[in-house]
DNA sequence: CTTTAGCACTCCGGGAAAAGGAGTGCTAAA
DNA sequence: TTTAGCACTCCTTTTCCCGGAGTGCTAAAG
């Protein structure tokens, strides 16, 4: 039990300083760090060779990493965890820096998707790494109101107000004629029977009144509810874009093309395998604690951020493992909250575009 | 008027084949070819001494260049032009191929942005070099007709058919109450002054009818021309898109991460400066003809394509200088005549969403 | 006049060897 | 427990050398 207590101490403070310094450093460098730079970094109160035997035991321990003898240590995964689990200090961002966040937050209210390209872009501009940024529905949409207008005999406009407030029309060719005056008839129809239905719902419920309408009414309805469908899947569709993949290249650690393409075609063809964070407002992904392959040696900050009340988005930044997570941690959560906020003011107003 | 002749006939048979060789030799390998690999392709008709001696004119005369003196010869941006323009022979896609292009094409028939999306890909994939795509409005749109929806005392929708038979609809927020039956006549108002016209046009007339109705409506008014003037800027909107940038990773002239770099980074922030095609239905640029600083080292071939009557698309390859014309040029016109094909097909049907 | 063989020369690329340097680990003393 | 000293390791960079591919020239042959 003693021993189990010493093992959640484990660290003494000036091996949790000397880690931190050295998780700092090699951020900084890119270069495994030795004992002389942290013991001048420590302010010569200590001799290098007592930073050699502390170094010594915390690669024992794990959290550092040798790339051979006789080189300097870098951190390791579960260095990098404890690290930013217990040692890094939230970074406080300047006045400048919040500034410059809020200016790139003067996005120009467009639809959805190019609001979210373009923030996308400010984060991974703001934070020198490729970013990636999506949004999801929460609950579940529905056709509220349907309306039909004519246009001539052979085409009408099928209008339809979901439940998320956005409006969605659509030209209908008819094959059969329908007279001007079925039309609000067909519109009653849809309104009592298809109004806040799912797609399959609404599918069956076609199948209901099939036999009960003549054959032109029949048609106009289902293709209705083609529509519908379409526009309810589309609000429900996750799209994620990214942004400033190329970055990568200015990294000594994908200086290496290959490795540069593996994760760049990965961010390029298989964004929807980027990490979502579960639970919480802002998750750290190091390294290997990454589930998909291409990923394993990079890391991955996310954060979310909210909708109006229906929609939830995310936001997330892949760099390498060395990445500035105190930094970008800090830039991620102020954009997040940024938006949270950019998308609140507009709640009163709906969405000037309807997202596609 | 002898030597202009001479000029114009400049090359002799054997000279323009041995370029030719060199050209499609470089396209190959991408190292220098010699004298000796020459001769062999053809057939030992010739020593490589022969070879070497028309080698050292083609330098002189400027095709060819050398990386340094007793090194192989490549083909200099004059060579590759003469290649394109005269030597080049067009490549007839073997019927897989052809197969291949128009399975390609089986594009899920979405918005217009996606769909061009999709396509980007499938022509990266085919050329395997960074492709992009973007579509063009050739004659000017404008709103053919309004109609207005109310949904309660302070929101209406406002629904508008464009003259290209697109529909978009918006939700409009009353400052004041407007009475529903206020809303017919101010469909009319919308129809007699505003439909038809530029949205300079609109916002003039707007001004002119100011006066002579009333606050609530003109309010009304002003918003729905707002919203006219953006779906109407919407629809001139050029979008780019690219694809396959990270390709250019598995090239030897782009293993230089700087280069690669310097390319990736163009191909994603300004795509905006693409080459497009002027007239022609396929443009082929070599290096330094680019105007581009980024591009004067690499190769753009573009060629465009028919959406319907009153769109044009550009659909344009990157690749290095030393990159297969003929088999880009081929597929990207089999490619743009299955997008014509593609969007003149549908041209019965109006397109499923309203491209935004 | 063109083509060819022969040959000297150039220059790149790769590999081996050498030099340099940063950093460790160990020992022994403070 | 800390420190200085020192031998040792291993990487990195530089240098040097060599082989080979390819040219350009010359002189002879067709």
């Amino acid at each position: 039990m003693g021993g189990s207590l010493e093992g959640v101490v484990e660290l003494s403070d000036r091996k949790r300083q000397i880690l931190k310094l050295v998780v700092e450093d090699y951020i900084r460098t890119a270069e495994p760090v030795g004992s002389k730079a942290i013991a001048a970094e420590m302010g010569g109160s200590v001799s290098s060779a007592t930073i050699r035997n502390e170094l010594s035991d915390l690669t024992e321990m794990g959290y550092l990493e040798q790339p051979h003898t006789s080189a300097g240590r870098m951190p390791s995964p579960k260095g990098y965890r404890l690290y930013v689990n217990e040692l890094m200090e939230a970074q406080r961002l300047s006045l400048a820096e919040t500034e410059k966040i809020n200016q790139s937050l003067q996005l120009k209210m467009e639809e959805l998707d190019r609001l979210l390209a373009q923030a996308g872009r400010a984060v991974s501009a703001l934070v020198r790494y490729p970013a990636y940024i999506s949004a999801v529905r929460k609950t579940s949409v529905t056709v509220r109101r349907f309306e039909l207008l004519a246009v001539d005999e052979r085409n009408c406009i099928l209008v339809m107000m979901t439940s998320d407030s956005r409006v969605k029309s659509q030209l209908l060719r008819m094959q059969l004629k329908v007279e001007a005056e079925q039309l609000p008839m067909a519109a009653n129809l849809l309104n009592s029977h298809f109004a806040n239905a799912s797609p399959a719902e609404m599918s069956q419920r076609l199948m209901n009144v099939a036999d009960q309408v003549n054959p032109q009414l029949f048609l106009l309805l289902s293709q209705a509810v083609s529509c519908a469908a379409d526009i309810l899947e589309e609000a429900d569709r996750r799209e994620i874009v990214t942004a400033g993949a190329s970055r990568l290249l200015k990294l000594p650690e994908f200086r290496d093309a290959d490795k540069a393409h593996e994760l760049m075609s990965f961010l390029a063809d298989s964004k929807e395998e980027l990490p979502q964070p579960l639970h919480r407002e802002m998750e750290i992904l190091i390294g290997p604690e990454n589930v998909k392959e291409a990923l394993k040696d990079t890391s991955v900050v996310v954060a979310s951020y909210d909708i109006g009340d229906d929609m939830r988005g995310l936001i997330g930044v892949v760099g390498p493992t060395r990445m500035d997570y105190a930094a970008v941690a800090a830039r991620l959560s102020g954009f997040a909250e940024g938006l949270t906020r950019l998308f609140g003011k507009q709640e009163e107003l709906p969405p000037k575009e309807e997202p596609k």
